[in-house]
RNA sequence: GGGGAGAUACCCAAGCGGCCAACGGGGGCAGACUGUAAAUCUGCUGGCUCACGCCUUCGUAGGUUCGAAUCCUGCUCUCCCCA
């Protein structure tokens, strides 16, 4: 056998890959041998519906990445034009439109975003970035019913399930025209970019087929479409959100630190399900983790390792090691005393990505009691009423010591000179800086 | 165009003249147990004081009444049936 310098040399399996992963839910008969075959084009699309991406787009970026991984060339489509039109697949009702300043923007920053998972500058299978407007700003309403509309009848658009789950409650012609418009995208990256696979969630599948359909009826070209299954939680709550709403993967939006917490808190079940989804680890070492973490529990490697493993890839290695050296010292053994080792930066650096406020020094010299620096200081509970309820609870802590509702907050409290750290339970925190 | 039903706190949903800040469920938060998990149990879940009490709240604007989420009127919106 030939030596093999590159594993992107040789395709390999890219089905049977997804397939141990559990992210094989669809697939179009003959994808497999296509894919075995060569190297193939496949894409993506992603709704430009906000300037960020958010971990629930994760397991198409994630598709993408393991597509390159085995010899493939990606390719990422943003929506700029299908988002101006809005899929009605899964929406109960007729979605508002955005305008074309705010889907340009945010365009440019899931661009940016994409560009951390993918490598556009492989020599051999680059990834490669496309805006549908680029092909649909010319494109007149005339030629497009004439050119796309021609080939498909009402009768097969009607028939898919997100037409049909609408039909009661009624959509709107532009919404129902969504397959179209998206099914023109892959006929125009078949003819321009020898794309030959559409990749997406489960949700996708209708809109997809019609895409194959139409590159069939309108140049008899071939094309594929495999679907991964909508990601759920094993207690049957939705994927992606937490206390504060959706889990974005701009660093602005949601902190790195709040990142890695989020997927260290993955339960058991669910973990072992997402390490194979949202890493790129082999087969043996994703069965090393899993066993290693069913031998000690307690020790919750695999939720380490998953959390590790995506914040790298996510935010880079530098705010990995910042929200792995924050979640020390805000879960560890972390008294006192180990917060009050700490520099100023340190502390900065830690409680990044934490709600702060500001407090006078003169008024911790005359001491704040308790209630009052919750709320009225603060605002890091919203009431008096709550803050009172939290300490009749007793939830709060001052500098990680629990304490009553008489307790006053004085100069003698600061921490490194500067800080007091407020908490309420075991994850939230406030930090109060004295100026 | 005609007829009917409805709008209650984050969501669902009771209440139909005083005992209603408003049953119950969900969600959320906290405590216990743990492993910053799951499951379970407990408490809290409008504001101010927290002890009584007070203030704002039941689509919206008025009205009746000692007193209304509950009755009357106008308005707005939603849903269903018939044409």
């Amino acid at each position: 056998m030939a030596p093999c310098h590159d594993h992107r040399d040789m395709v390999n399996g890219f089905i049977a890959e997804l397939r141990w992963r559990g992210l094989l839910q669809d697939s179009m008969p003959g994808v497999e041998e296509h894919l075995n075959s060569g190297m193939r084009n496949g894409y993506i699309g992603f709704d430009p519906t906000a300037d960020s991406l958010h971990v629930g787009n994760l397991v198409q970026i994630m598709m993408l990445v393991h597509f390159q991984r085995s010899g493939h060339r990606p390719i990422a489509l943003v929506g700029g034009a299908t988002g101006m039109v809005g899929d009605p697949s899964g929406k109960k009702a007729e979605r508002n439109l955005l305008d074309e300043d705010a889907l340009r923007h945010n365009q440019a920053c899931i661009k940016a975003q994409l560009e951390r998972f993918l490598d556009f500058n492989d020599p051999k299978n680059p990834a490669e970035l496309v805006n549908n407007y680029d092909w649909f700003k010319d494109m007149s309403f005339l030629r497009f019913i004439r050119e796309v509309g021609k080939h498909i009848t009402v009768n097969y658009m009607m028939a898919k399930d997100s037409v049909k789950n609408r039909l009661e409650s009624g959509l709107s012609f532009t919404e129902f025209s969504y397959q179209l418009v998206q099914g023109y995208d892959f006929v125009w990256l078949n003819r321009n970019k020898g794309c030959s696979l559409q990749m997406g969630g489960s949700d996708q599948w209708g809109n997809i087929t019609t895409g194959t359909e139409l590159i069939r009826r309108m140049h008899d070209g071939e094309a594929y479409a495999v679907t991964t299954p909508l990601l759920t939680k094993a207690d049957g709550t939705k994927f992606g959100k937490s206390e504060g709403g959706n889990i974005w993967l701009d660093a602005e939006r949601t902190s790195p630190y709040k990142f890695y917490q989020f997927w260290l808190n993955t339960s058991d079940d669910d973990a072992a399900r997402f390490i194979h989804i949202f890493t790129t680890l082999s087969k043996d070492e994703v069965d090393a983790v899993i066993a290693e973490h069913k031998a000690a529990p307690h020790q919750r490697s695999l939720q380490k390792k998953l959390a590790a493993d995506i914040t790298e890839r996510t935010h880079g290695k530098a705010e990995l090691e910042a929200a792995l050296q924050a979640t020390g010292i805000l879960f560890g053994q972390g008294t006192a005393e180990v917060l009050g080792a700490l520099s100023e930066k340190q502390w900065l650096d830690v409680f990044d990505g934490v709600p702060q406020a500001d407090v006078p020094h003169s008024s911790l010299a005359a001491g704040i009691p308790i209630a009052d620096l919750l709320s009225d200081t603060t605002a890091f509970l919203s009431s008096r009423g709550e803050a009172k309820r939290a300490l009749k609870e007793g939830s709060i802590a001052v500098n990680k010591a629990k304490v009553g509702d008489d307790r006053v907050v004085k100069t003698d409290d600061l921490l490194s000179g500067k800080f007091i750290l407020l908490q309420r339970g075991k994850k939230n925190y406030f930090l109060v800086k004295a100026v």
